[in-house]
DNA sequence: TTGTAATTGAGAATCAATCTCAATAGAGGA
DNA sequence: TCCTCTATTGAGATTGATTCTCAATTACAA
């Protein structure tokens, strides 16, 4: 299915679906977690599939472009990433203390967002939400103890 | 009175209020613009203040951290920041096409991600949301052209 | 004044991301 | 099939923001 995505968007734009870019849209739908170019990348590696470092930084803003993967908590030094087809788009709650990420969604919330970008007439395409704090588990453990995420 | 709380921040951690300190946050308070670090430097240089660079990327964490500035726009490379005392917290719409930043703030919104919050029982502190799209302007004069600021 | 710890700046180091470029692959045409 | 053209690839070099190192300096309190 998303292969279909994939490949449809690229022939529009006239590149070429090789197995190289292929093989990056495999393991970005492999599982559910969300990932960093660089753990991709050794991942591949390690199941001895043929990749370059360069593809998978080439190959994930067009993923990007079309939709199959979106960009998330960029608060760490470099770029990660989740695929969203076969998800809906939702947002994120950041525990600063454990790093545990939990996924949010809520109807009314993107409506409203949508409400207000009318209202400056902002055609709003794409949204981030990151929503920082402590989880119930680190909340109750109190906040003692060195952070996880310094300077978040 | 942005002096007096992070002097007092200062002094609770056991730092030192000093004139480079000083410098940084008198320069992040001389306008209400976003800004990224060596946007700030180069400035402060210009006008013959006495700082490092170092000392510039040392000083903005202490700042985050007691809370004077947020961090801003983090789609570009580097880290953007905006001071935010004396005024309120407010989000960003983003025009992918020109680059304006648009200032938002719904106390309806914030309202609502407070209780979605509550629901997950987690503590929220802060938060980062930005909604890219195209601004007014951009969206009448169509979306043709190049944008300025790709991968978005 | 002296001792102690924090701070500073210059430059080196890091490291994610991008770029370069020669070698390859693939599609279509002759 | 053979040729040509273009897109693609990977290895390694490069970039550029940020962080680190460390010797020199400063601030402060005893
Ligand atoms: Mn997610
Ligand atoms: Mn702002
Ligand atoms: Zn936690
Ligand atoms: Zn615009």
């Amino acid at each position: 299915m998303e292969d279909k995505i994939f490949r449809e968007f690229l022939e529009k734009k006239g590149l070429k679906f090789t197995k190289e870019r292929a093989a990056v849209l495999k393991e970005v739908f492999s599982n559910h977690n969300h990932f960093d170019p660089d753990d991709l990348y050794v991942k591949m590696k390690g199941q001895g599939m043929k990749v370059s470092k360069a593809s998978v930084y080439r190959t994930l803003p067009l993923l990007l472009e079309c939709g199959l993967v979106e960009q998330v908590e960029r608060f760490d030094k470099h770029a990660h990433y989740e695929h969203t087809f076969g998800h809906g788009h939702h947002d994120h709650l950041i525990c600063i203390k454990c790093g545990k990420v939990i996924p949010l969604f809520s109807e009314k919330l993107e409506k409203l967002q949508e409400s207000l970008c009318k209202q400056e007439k902002f055609r709003c395409l794409t949204h981030i939400l990151e929503i920082k704090g402590y989880c119930s588990k680190c909340e109750e453990k109190g906040q003692g103890g060195k952070q996880k995420r310094p300077g978040v």
